[in-house]
DNA sequence: CTGATTCCCGACACAATCCGTCGGAATAAG
DNA sequence: CTTATTCCGACGGATTGTGTCGGGAATCAG
């Protein structure tokens, strides 16, 4: 099991996809989200440190390094050891879309294991003609995570042309 | 030291819903959507019953049943119990959204806990900024989902327009 | 050199939930 | 009555998400 994260963003699923009740991602999402939207904000050069980001945005700390692993190893931040050390954006924050860091949290958008390209892909060829429905769910969160920059969300004003959120049971 | 964040920074109580790694659906959608598309296929009026739909789709019979009670509570599909019995579509396939298949299964598409209009959501207002994101990824699936109609997918010959599925690591 | 600070990493525990099974009750047809 | 079928609750094993812990390695200050 204990993969070597060699080069990331593509090489991500030690993590199974199994399911849940929805679309719903994982608190390593929202967590690794919300670490690099603090990051962005108080990034002024110098290294930010993990404590102070998991007090700011009131985050378990030993839990939250596990989880940004995954950002280092897929080069979005940098970091840097000893005293005085932390975490740097590797980027400018307008260069980085939350697709990339979502994928580097999470692992691919996988929506039904067909897809996945290594194993045996839906050996119900033929049969399975759904195949075009998860692939445009996979393609339609790409784009969705992709319209985002990380600036777009680490600016306080929200910029956002944002279409009127229903918030209705969707 | 400041030491009081790593054991009580988590606030206990609103952690509800939550489920995976990737975007992933779990089983209950995979097995819904095949049983449901398989229904289409066999309907001709008289009800199907659930052990020819498991055996032609190979899918564990009592777990399928369990699984399709939330269709027939949506008003999706008919059942009729006794000798002869068996399921039909409620409705033509034509006029049957693939996403109101996978809301019946799934449950409401939620990609991260703040989206959840019952209980807290989200205290952390104002320096959540993160929440168009969410939004939109779960307007996209919605969308999605529903730009399918079950005879879209219960048709052998695929007349769907589809792009072409590059496969690759999204 | 010594010590303090911080990232890095493997292992572990707990809880949740998925996946699937089982047995039986209710309903309907012959 | 017998048989076929849906319906329902409960149960268990396996997996994984969530979070903690302890120590090791790099880096800096004195």
């Amino acid at each position: 099991m204990a993969n070597h994260i060699a080069d990331a963003a593509h090489d991500a699923p030690p993590r199974g996809l199994h399911g849940s009740g929805a679309v719903a991602f994982s608190t390593r999402g929202e967590y690794g989200v919300r670490f690099m939207v603090a990051l962005a904000r108080m990034d002024h050069g110098e290294p930010v440190s993990l404590t102070d980001i998991a007090e700011a945005e009131e985050l378990p700390r030993a839990y939250l390094e596990q989880i940004i692993g995954g950002l280092r190893d897929a080069g979005i931040i940098d970091s840097q050891r000893g005293a005085h050390g932390g975490y740097r954006l590797a980027r400018p924050a307008n260069e980085v879309r939350m697709g990339a860091i979502m994928r580097a949290l999470e692992g691919p958008i996988v929506p039904m294991a067909c897809l996945a390209e290594e194993g045996s892909p839906c050996n119900r060829t033929g049969n399975c003609s759904v195949i075009p429905l998860w692939s445009r769910v996979r393609d339609a969160v790409a784009v969705a995570l992709d319209s985002f920059t990380l600036a777009d969300l680490s600016q306080p004003g929200a910029p956002i042309s944002l279409q009127r959120n229903k918030s209705a049971s969707l």
